[in-house]
Formats: structure tokens, sequence, C-alpha cells
DNA sequence: CTGACTGCAAACGTTTTGCACGGTA
DNA sequence: TACCGTGCAAAACGTTTGCAGTCAG
């Protein structure tokens, strides 16, 4: 893992605390929502605004730093910009997990189908996850 | 094609003129904007209020008449409920196209991979259409 | 006739903007 | 020091809600 100082660096964008800790808290959950951005970020910069939160994730968005990920059912969530891979949500837990595996099959079936020339892929998948497919089969 | 009375009907919705217009314009365009909508309808029915369309639209949801399609970079669009499918966008016109693929093998392998039981995917993919990588090339 | 639907206006939650101050490089 | 970033307040959006009048069944 890189230091967020240089990963912002890289970016061209200045290393300021908040920036950091937004950093910290995209690796930390993996995928947030502004509002949790906001909360927790709130218990180290009391006086922060979600202004700047909004602005940030924006600008690293822009950079290529960050990710938008839009979900069914519910509110945006942001991720660090990684090699590509697929969402997974569970209906029950609201659990995101991201899976890697290769599209290239269907990318390729997709182009040859539609003749679009494709540059990017979203998918999410929509499901049980393990845990609650356990808890749901203890309570059966 | 069903009459869209009758497919109103099938999900108990009254068949409101509103109603009725929505459902031609969604059969129509394939995925469209809330602002679309209204912009389109109010040429038919100059006082027709945003908050129809939204009611409207979020009635027909939940009677699972219609999908809201979560697009990366746009507002969300609407349409009809149909056969499972994806989704291409243009990057240069925007233009969003249905096309139908197999995904029995993702998705298999996604369960396999995870331990998800997955119930719906949501795909996506970005590119270049046809019409507009042939005028690329003209340009050239 | 009755409950559901419409249009209007106000409210709401989220995101963006402008500006003065403060901090990074 | 110069510029970029921050926080605050206000504004701009998009969407939802409550209500009184109207319409479909």
């Amino acid at each position: 893992m890189k230091g967020s100082t240089v990963l912002l660096k890289e970016h061209e964008l200045k290393a300021t605390p908040q920036r950091l800790k937004i950093i910290s808290m995209l690796h930390t959950h993996g995928h947030i929502s502004i509002e949790d951005l906001y909360n927790e970020m709130r218990k180290e910069f009391p006086s922060v605004s979600l202004a700047t939160i909004y602005k940030n994730i924006n600008q690293m968005i822009q950079s290529g730093l960050v990710q938008e990920v839009k979900l069914p059912s519910q509110k945006p969530v942001y991720e660090l910009v990684k090699e590509p891979h697929l969402h997974m949500v569970c209906d029950k837990c609201h659990k995101i997990e991201d899976i890697v595996i290769g599209t290239e099959k269907i990318i390729e079936e997709a182009e040859k189908i539609s003749g679009y020339k494709i540059l990017e892929s979203f998918i999410t998948l929509r499901g049980i996850c393990p845990d609650c497919q356990k808890k749901a089969a203890e309570e059966a």
C-alpha cells in the first residue's frame, strides 16, 4: 500500500489533513458514502464541512484517484481506483464486496453483437452473501 | 406489443391519460429521464406537474412495470421491464442501447468465488457506438 | 359515487457555489 | 509568499409531500 501523501502528489493534489483522512477512510472501508465520510471525519475534524468532502471527492474523481459507484436502491459510494472488478451487494446486510473476474468473454460478445468498441464495464450483482445465507438457514 | 391500458390494469393502476402517455414515451424512447418525460409530456399536457411524473414513475417501479437505470455520469433513466439485458452507452453521442447476452457464466463464476447467491445483475458497458466510430474514421 | 389521481405549492435532502480566511509547498 | 484548500452560508438541484379539486371505474 502506497503512502497517501505520495498518492495525492501523484495526482497533483496537495496533501492536506482532510484529504489524507479521506484516503485513509477509503482504504479502510473499501466503499463509503459521502454521509459516512462526513460523520467519521467529524470525529477527528469536528469543524469539517460537507462542502470540503464534496469538493475533495470530486477532485479525486477528476484526477482518477477515486471512482463513484452507483448501486441500485442506495446512495452512491466511493472507492479508490484499482484493478477492474465487479461489485456484489447483499440484499440482507447491504454489504458491498469487490470480486475480480475475467469479463473479456462478455465484452467480446457484446462488441460482436452491438458493433460498439467497449472501453469500460460496470457490473453489479445483487444477492445474498454467505453470512446471511447461513443465518437464514439457521433460523429455518 | 400489449395495449397500454391493459398493461396498466395488469399492474393495478388506473389508466389515466398522463399514465398512458408515460407508457407510450417509454415505448418510443426505450430509456428516458424524468426531465425528458416532463418536457415531452408538456407538449400534450401543458399543465402536467413534475410531481405527477415522479409519483407515476415511482408507482410503476413499485408495481414492477418500470425499472430505474443508473448510469455513470448521468441522471437516472427509466425503461419498461422486459427480459434481462445489459446497457451499452456511447461516450460520444450518449445513446443507450439494450443488448441481450447470456450472463450465466459470469454469474456462476461470481457465485463460486464469492459464495453469494446471486439474484439479479446490472451490467453497463461504456464505449463508442458504430455510428460514432464511423464518424471518427471519416474525420481522420 | 368513491377512492384514486392530478396539479400546485411548499418542504426536503443532497450537492454546488462564492467568499473570506488559513495552511501547504 | 502565492496559491490552493477550508469552512461557512447561501443557492441550486432533484425529489417528495400535503392538500384541495377532479376523474376513472
